[in-house]
DNA sequence: CTAGGGTTAG
């Protein structure tokens, strides 16, 4: 078009920055396509153009580019919900969920009147899940029933992943029941997978024979879904059972099928048939293959097929500090010395950083994060003051500090100072201190719980008398009264009295009474109106500090003045 | 004739 002078408008823009990603037979990288075109769209007064950076945002935001994306949405002089949308996606898909969280606040608080739609809803949900948002999450379930945006099942799946995420299979289930007959395969997976990552891998491959029973057609997703179920349940038989399976449904198993299986196998145990299986495929082994072999053999202190591992990976992935980190693990406990100093030695030559480990706990509805020997957070001291405590009495109970797994190469005392400042048991430390009994202690942790944290916060859930959820990257780990458990937690059991989406409505009303401010008698007939106003439109705030007495004050509040809210629910229901 | 979304994986 350049060469031939036809003019450009904002339309070309749009589609020839879309088939930028979507080019991936070119021998060009998509993100110098994505930057040719964004410069010559700025040349021509087109890069602030709404339409046009709005796509910008999520192209920069497909590769990955965050920063990119974040100044062209930092220039736009007009936003509109969609680039919001797009911008809060952007951090929802690169893993910032906490920054898309903070957007979205942003997005509510802002002076123009941006509504979000189900698209934004989606987004953010997504984001909540990441972090084990639940208060937040439960804000949105209650906008979308006051919305009606639960007619639409991608907002279901999403609420129902989101609920399993944060630990509420209940409820998440609760969900996927009331899609009824217009569940889709995604609805499906989102069940599956939900069960597989609490440890229910019985009823993860139930409801995968219910689903084709229903003549649902399994897709490539509901296989790794279920496949992963049994891996984490130990079910070994049952999933090469599924493995086979898989060509009557025409499904060709894919490089992440294999990954499972090497899994599933390894992490049983079964290590030489794993491999065996690695060897036999028609397809090249991908890292992810090769890492499952790899954490098999963290597992079962298998030094021989994980340095065959690592030969593939060093070279398929030179970058990924964790596969230097596990295998130097692996050659720790096997006291393997001087191989530790060579993977050190490898790892700053490489100028490589193991990702820091981090936590996050939501408290009323605020999100706080630890970062592993964090010295920055005031209250750390306190924090590492508790569970020294704990460990003191653990320790008289006959518990030795896992020091294995810090790799550092110092005193026995320093390395357990380091284990005590882990993001994880800050975490669950500031859970204690600043919940109240009774209550779930739930953490999420963005790489896998060591297994010094896990016998610890094993001990605490019986010495604090707290059940304690920690989800690390691939599964959740519930301790109560002692013991690592597989279990609902209470809180859904909680949900379960009272039928769940008017529970959730009913909470919601309080917190649009609530942000009006007081319950005071004179400001009754406004406050009436403005809960109403909010209940039908933009009710939803953000950081609203709610006891539960106070929503118990605003539903009486309602009763006593006698507004019948109870049309809502029968709206929704 | 334009823009944003849900399920998975060591």
């Amino acid at each position: 078009m350049g060469r031939l002078r036809v003019p450009v408008d904002s339309y070309s823009y749009v589609h020839g920055l879309k088939a930028c990603i979507a080019a991936s037979a070119s021998h060009v990288p998509a993100s110098a396509l994505v930057c040719e075109i964004h410069a010559h769209a700025i040349r021509r007064c087109y890069g602030l153009h709404t339409h046009v950076a709005t796509t910008l945002i999520d192209c920069y935001a497909k590769l990955g580019i965050i920063s990119y994306a974040e100044s062209v949405f930092a220039a736009m002089p007009e936003r509109n919900v969609v680039s919001w949308t797009a911008m809060i996606g952007c951090y929802a898909k690169n893993e910032r969920p906490g920054d898309a969280i903070m957007l979205f606040q942003e997005m509510m608080a802002s002076d123009e009147d941006l509504v979000p739609n189900s698209i934004t809803i989606v987004s953010i949900l997504h984001a909540c899940a990441g972090v084990n948002a639940l208060g937040q999450g439960k804000l949105l379930h209650a906008y979308i029933l006051r919305r009606g945006f639960d007619s639409l099942v991608s907002v279901l799946n999403a609420l129902m992943a989101m609920y399993m995420k944060c630990g509420c299979l209940e409820a998440g289930r609760h969900i996927f029941n009331s899609i009824g007959h217009r569940k889709d395969v995604v609805s499906w997976n989102t069940l599956i997978s939900g069960y597989g990552m609490h440890g229910f891998g019985h009823e993860a491959v139930q409801v995968f024979e219910e689903m084709t029973q229903m003549g649902v057609l399994p897709s490539i997703i509901t296989f790794i879904s279920v496949l992963g179920a049994c891996s984490h349940a130990g079910l070994v038989d049952e999933g090469k059972r599924l493995f086979e399976s898989m060509v009557d449904y025409n499904v060709t198993p894919r490089a992440e099928h294999y990954a499972c299986m090497v899994d599933l196998l390894g992490r049983a145990g079964h290590l030489d048939e794993a491999v065996e299986l690695i060897q036999s495929m028609h397809i090249r082994p991908s890292p992810q293959v090769w890492g499952s072999l790899l954490g098999a053999c963290r597992i079962h202190r298998h030094v021989e097929y994980a340095e065959m591992a690592c030969s593939q990976l060093f070279d398929l992935e030179p970058r990924n500090a964790g596969n230097y980190v596990l295998l130097a693990d692996i050659y720790a406990r096997a006291k393997l010395h001087s191989e530790v100093g060579v993977l050190k030695d490898l790892l700053e030559e490489h100028a490589l950083e193991k990702v820091p480990g981090c936590s996050w706990i939501e408290v009323k509805k605020k999100l706080h994060m630890f970062v592993s020997v964090d010295n920055k957070n005031p209250q750390v001291e306190e924090l590492q003051a508790l569970i020294g405590e704990f460990v003191t009495q653990m320790k008289n109970d006959g518990y030795v500090p896992d020091t294995g797994v810090v790799l550092y190469d110092i005193e026995e005392e320093e390395k357990e100072k380091i284990l005590l400042g882990h993001s994880e048991k800050l975490a669950v430390a500031f859970g204690l201190i600043n919940t109240g009994r009774g209550e779930v202690v739930r953490i999420t942790k963005n790489l896998r719980l060591c297994e010094d944290c896990h016998s610890v916060t094993k001990f605490i859930s019986k010495f604090a008398e707290r059940e304690i959820i920690v989800r690390d990257v691939n599964r959740f780990h519930h301790f109560r009264d002692g013991a690592s458990v597989k279990c609902m937690s209470p809180a859904s059991a909680a949900d379960r009295k009272t039928p769940y989406t008017s529970q959730i409505l009913m909470e919601s009303i309080s917190v649009a009474t609530l942000r009006e401010g007081a319950l005071k008698e004179e400001h009754g007939e406004r406050l009436q109106k403005f809960a109403l106003q909010q209940l039908l439109h933009k009710p939803l705030h953000l950081e609203p500090e709610i006891t539960h007495g106070k929503i118990q004050m605003a539903v009486q509040y309602f009763n006593y003045k006698g507004v019948d809210f109870t049309f809502l629910f029968k709206l929704h229901q």
